[in-house]
DNA sequence: CGAGTTATGTGTGAATTTGCACAGAGATGA
DNA sequence: TCATCTCTGTGCAAATTCACACATAACTCG
């Protein structure tokens, strides 16, 4: 039963009894209502219907055939009915990833979209590997740094993220605090292992930092605020981050070129469905001071 | 959702995951697949897959089709497989008709037939007027008389009915018996009503007897065997019919001339299915002796 | 009984669909 | 890292399908 289509056909004349009527429905010629039942009846090898002049009675085949594609048009309407439905729905599974660094901050809002749109089930990856949304990983990720350009994805700024410079109570008391440019050779700073790293604030301290300077590198962000709270010297930590860590001392505050931009990414495919339109409103819309 | 074929297009991608894929299972150029599925996604206003260079991974909406056309294409698969199965089945209804006045004859046929084949529900219809094979109101017609020459329709001689003429004891008491033709003048005849009947022996009553002589007509077999029991006149009956009334006598014995030639007569649709096959084929082995 | 209506059925030109060839992009493995 | 393989995507020609027209047949109504 290859060619659902005359099938389809075959359906609406033993619905109709008529070819003419059925090709009205249809909206096909008559003519071609013909030849698909006579195709769909040799393929079969049986008759589906008795022909006489004033239309067509299905066989028992045919009306076998016409209770089954009735089934079928039902559930093709209703299929169309939830997909059209989805399409205006925020429901089902919604699935946000973003670096590990970014929960404490991403969770609470995403709960708060939850509560707003108790039909949906948030689902929340965190990985350091990069989720990929062309194999429909996640709905929406959030990304930082530079700007992604992959073609099908489809990136939008959501806030910049403050960075500011920060160094433990014991390296302050070590050390010192940097009176300005000219003071940062005689410092210690935490930095990216990747020079070339597309973080703003990385790549601040590359140009700005002598690199025999930064004496403890890792390409863990969570590394390098331990390592900060550690002692290990002068690094970039989000506010956030360094209100939570005790006896941390602040070296610099926030700059806008240490901002890290952060983005929200959305497959092509997925970005026009209102499900991932309406949390990229909901998250804009907690953003509106520009920061998380 | 018209067009099913691209549903049933859709389906396979969403099943094998690439596009090649469903190309070589549907048996089609890859670059149908992918109109196929551009041309759903558009109508339906949804992507249904995410395109990434690996192939297609369908989206929730791509998932729920493919449900529903699993569904689909196992409940056509079944369709398909009781319609062929009853290809070669002597199952289901056979719609058996006649005039009323074969019944006595038809009916133990039938019922020795549905023994044989426990499967089939025979329905006999009996009727004074012609069930109308070419509309599907019965698989298998027995007619009388002059060969049917409808177009849509298949006869094929079953037997030749024998006609006697007979009287009963009464009317002969109070008429005698006919020696010859010469005497048909002299007596009274149970006949039918339209002259113009097909039936031989009536073509024969109406061209050797004298209109006037054929003093009691009808156009119903069970009127006139009444008549002709109740002492109205010499008329033709079959042995049979005479053998079970009382009190009557053979007038002339059943000539080649007089019997009627039984005819069966199927729709050209149904002829060819093994069911009407079988009956046809069961009907003609107990007929083998040339008679009912 | 005869005209009108409605239905099926078939040949033929047009239109849509399909298949082919080739380009492009990502993944894989030596 | 480069070669290779697989898969998607698109322009263009071929093939299939489709729609129009007309023929035919049967039923209905006056």
């Amino acid at each position: 039963m290859e060619n659902w289509d005359e099938v389809r056909t075959a359906f609406q004349v033993a619905r109709k009894g008529t070819v003419s009527g059925a090709a009205e429905v249809l909206g096909v010629h008559h003519a071609t209502v013909i030849r698909h039942i006579d195709s769909l009846e040799n393929r079969l090898g049986i008759k589906l219907f008795q022909r006489h002049a004033r239309g067509y009675t299905a066989t028992e085949a045919g009306q076998d055939l016409l209770r089954v594609a009735q089934a079928t048009e039902d559930q093709f309407g209703q299929l169309v009915n939830r997909i059209k439905g989805r399409g205006n729905d925020v429901s089902g599974d919604l699935v946000v990833t973003s670096l590990m660094s970014f929960a404490p901050r991403i969770a609470p809002l995403l709960v708060a979209f939850q509560e707003k749109y108790p039909e949906v089930i948030v689902r929340y990856l965190t990985g350091d590997r990069l989720f990929r949304l062309e194999y429909g990983e996640a709905h929406v990720a959030i990304r930082a740094g530079t700007a992604p350009e992959q073609p099908d994805n489809v990136a939008q700024p959501l806030a910049d993220q403050p960075m500011g410079l920060y160094a433990s109570k014991a390296y302050v008391v070590a050390h010192g605090v940097p009176d300005g440019p000219e003071d940062y050779g005689q410092h210690r700073f935490v930095g990216h292992e990747d020079a070339e790293s597309r973080a703003p604030c990385f790549t601040w301290m590359s140009k700005e930092i002598a690199r025999d300077n930064v004496v403890f590198r890792s390409d863990d962000v969570q590394a390098l605020s331990l390592a900060v709270s550690g002692g290990a010297g002068i690094g970039f930590l989000t506010p956030q981050d360094a209100a939570s860590i005790p006896d941390l001392v602040r070296v610099a505050a926030p700059r806008p070129e240490w901002s890290s931009p952060l983005w929200l990414v959305t497959h092509m495919d997925l970005h026009r469905t209102s499900k991932v339109q309406a949390l990229l409103k909901f998250l804009k819309s907690h953003m509106k001071d520009g920061v998380l």
